[in-house]
DNA sequence: TTGTAAGCGTTATCAT
DNA sequence: ATGATAACGCTTACAA
């Protein structure tokens, strides 16, 4: 049990009497090396308890095997289903996973993309923070050529694979099936325009209000960072407009949840006086009382689908000959938030 | 825009017309180089575009600067919460997190234990897995004097310093609290017991009985894996018992939920017919109908200090004197799945 | 205050 | 089928 040194490449040769390199072939299984040489290196490796050094293996081939993973919090249900989902690719490919949330703030996410680079990971899978205006400290992966995969908060000031969900349609699908439901003053609660998925929401809720012949006041659309606390913000602004909204589309389930609470404590019945569309599908959306109807994301195949997407990049390198936005679908999950009871 | 090749410090030498150790010493502020010198160095190192290669310097000095982290699944509040704070501290202190999942898979954390020391984690962070009853994947570490540090799902076994909540107290105040409220044939489904944390919860309900002097009918204990459909078996075993219990302590937050909704569909009232107290403080425990009576765990918290503790470790070199065990305080948290309306 | 040179543990090139 | 040797890019005695 005292602390020994490693044993390397070397300690095995010397002991089996051949030379490193055909220790290193072996462990490998080069076919060059006759079999049962490779079979007896295999052995005494394991008996001698070799367990290779991969940073020295790293410095030579100039490979990590590594993914690093910026996104802004870790602790969030949706991402949290991405990493996961970027974890199980990686793990099955041989790549290991680093990750280090920017808490939304630009200073710490370039910081962030500053160590990984100096780490050499292989590639990079990227969700910007809210703050984040300016892309610069991802030029150096551009520059070197080194992988990168954008997905949730993409950005389209960089060229690269972007994996998003349909935050159009889900929105536009959102504020359809309020308006069916017999919304006519149907308002949003939005996220800060700076980031495409809350523009492309928001978009779609426009156009369905549009393509259904009603009116888009913009009195009814408030932008916040959709936290609990501007959730409520949200919903008290709303109560006071002179046109009181019949159906509100929150463009998180964090918000759509902030306004329920609102409006219980308010005594206004929902959804028979004002009915409730979230997004993303959080856990606590399907239990809560009522429960809230959303736009589901495949987070986790989001994950799998960037893992898959950089991986590939890694292996075949050099430049793809074009970068693709994979748009993986969104799903409207009709629940009593927004379900008027049909007169019996 | 070309892939140019890496700039050394043997590229800034030669530039300067000086040794790359003295560049070497420059950029690390070495007070043996002189104050101009050390300053001409680092602004030309900036000018060139220099990154350091971490991977070069981690061989040379037999550190990575790496923390792993190990346990079952990524995409749990609880553990999100645990990353959150590990990363947080960790990037504090100049340390990158490399995290893997091991789905509860014994072969699986091996093999990932396997991997990390390969790539000579500085230390590791490990929660284990359901299945995990052997735990000889961890010797490596403990012979080669690796810092471990465990959390929440902890082993006796194994000589390191471990975070856990108070179980125990957890229990021991959870069901207390449901035989205050009247409870008094309560039930429990508990987790597997090769986990001290059931373990532990289990002894708390115990002996929360016995010191109220109430009889432990092994008949209205289950015990099981805690998932959703878990959680329903469970109801629905415990519902034919034929004493029927007032109460039900969970040993998780998932599995009071299913047991809620069941008995919601039962059209058995909680917690009017049966009170129900979970664990965890899950987000939805919140805000489902009836809330949630839960015990808090301080996941962010004991992230923080398992970050703390290990990388404390791995700066003084050498065992510690002791291993510690830190109990997190747990706290009762009581809502409305326990609180007997007061007659009027 | 700076330079020289060795070495960390691999892999890759060129011999044999 | 195997060996000798030179990298990979950095740090660190030891020398000057």
């Amino acid at each position: 049990m005292t602390k020994q040194t490693e044993t390397t490449i070397h300690d095995i040769a010397k002991r089996l009497n051949i030379s490193a390199s055909t220790v290193s072939r072996g462990l490998n299984d080069n076919p060059l090396i006759s079999k049962s040489t490779r079979l007896l290196i295999q052995l005494t490796a394991q008996e001698m308890g070799y367990r290779p050094n991969i940073m020295a293996a790293n410095l030579r081939t100039r490979k990590t095997n590594t993914i690093g993973i910026i996104l802004p919090l870790i602790n969030r249900h949706f991402f949290s289903s991405v990493i996961s989902g970027i974890e199980d690719v990686a793990y099955n490919c041989g790549f290991a996973v680093t990750i280090s949330q920017s808490n939304d703030q630009y200073e710490k996410e370039a910081k962030i993309a500053q160590t990984l680079f100096s780490n050499r990971v292989d590639g990079l899978i990227v969700s910007i923070g809210m703050q984040t205006k300016r892309f610069d400290h991802f030029r150096l992966f551009t520059e070197r050529e080194v992988p990168m995969v954008f997905f949730d908060r993409v950005v389209d000031e960089i060229e690269a694979h972007k994996i998003v969900a349909d935050d159009y349609l889900g929105g536009y699908k959102a504020t359809e099936h309020l308006i069916e439901q017999g919304g006519l003053w149907v308002a949003h609660i939005g996220g800060p325009l700076n980031l495409k998925i809350y523009r492309d929401r928001l978009a779609g809720y426009k156009d369905a209000m549009q393509i259904a012949g009603l009116p888009v006041d913009e009195s009814l659309i408030v932008h916040n960072s959709l936290t609990r606390t501007d959730g409520t913000q949200a919903i008290k602004k709303l109560l006071k407009n002179p046109q009181r909204p019949h159906a509100i589309f929150c463009a998180n389930d964090t918000t759509a949840l902030s306004v329920i609470l609102h409006l219980r404590e308010m005594r206004i019945k929902v959804p028979d006086e004002i009915m409730v569309v979230g997004f993303s599908n959080e856990p606590f959306s399907e239990v809560v009382t009522p429960s809230i109807s959303t736009i589901r994301q495949p987070g986790f195949e989001m994950g799998r689908k960037a893992a898959d997407l950089l991986i590939r990049q890694i292996r075949q390198k050099g430049k793809p000959s074009r970068y693709q936005t994979i748009v993986m679908p969104t799903e409207l999950i009709i629940r009593e938030s927004s379900t008027r009871r049909l007169p019996e």
